[in-house]
DNA sequence: ACCGGCCATCGACGTTTGTCAATACGATGA
DNA sequence: TCATCGTATTGACAAACGTCGATGGCCGGT
């Protein structure tokens, strides 16, 4: 789980891309590909401390608490969030790195940061 | 097929994004999470003239013609590619406003160009 | 008018995905 | 120790997806 290596990552519009950068790049846009997951991710990088409760997310939702579950796995195990348990609560923070490399996919300029 | 009004957009870092906006952007990034398609509008972005015929497309890749036919429909259909017919050939472009507005997600100050 | 090449569509298939109800796990408090 | 609360996991299901072979529609050349 949340391999890093990442993207990294020829930008679409450079030169064409290797299949091995495809294959390796198109998870991460597979994670980010559900309208529960973008809003998750958005919820979580807009907080103010950068982190946020699987409590509060569940909330924000009208959906079970199984499912959200499964939506934060699914970013979690694709390498854009961060998991830490304290006590009872899991929190999860949003990888800028992972985010910028597929920024770096649409902007060549925007890959460092 | 092929919707203007886009994505424009939220990005992911700023302020939570709504669920209309999520709706609206996610099925840009479901068109391309996926390794061929990825590669497509690789190629397609990084050839000379700016676009590509179907013929070439379907060399570089070991897949069936219907196959990449059907990658490019979804790709059209999300409004990532413009298609024109020459003759018996039919040629596909990127619409770089497109890719632009998916851009936004990740980089606010890679929007407008 | 015919044939051949380019591309799209159709029908079918196995696989993956999003969702839920139910259950299991782990930590806290009584 | 036991009940409770917050999360994760399991199993199940319908829907969507990626791929293929076969077929159909256009266009250009003969």
């Amino acid at each position: 789980m949340s391999d890093p290596g990442l993207a990294c990552c020829t930008p679409l519009t450079g030169t064409a891309m290797s299949a091995d950068q495809a294959e390796r790049v198109a998870p991460l846009l597979k994670a980010l590909a559900d309208p529960v997951r973008l809003r998750l991710v958005s919820l979580i990088a807009s907080s103010t401390t950068g982190e946020a409760c699987v409590c509060d997310l569940n909330d924000a939702f009208d959906l079970t608490q199984a499912t959200i579950s499964h939506h934060l796995k699914v970013l979690h195990s694709a390498g854009l969030l961060d998991r830490e348990k304290r006590g009872v609560w899991v929190y999860y923070a949003v990888r800028r790195d992972a985010l910028a490399a597929v920024a770096g996919l649409f902007d060549p300029a925007a890959v460092p940061a």
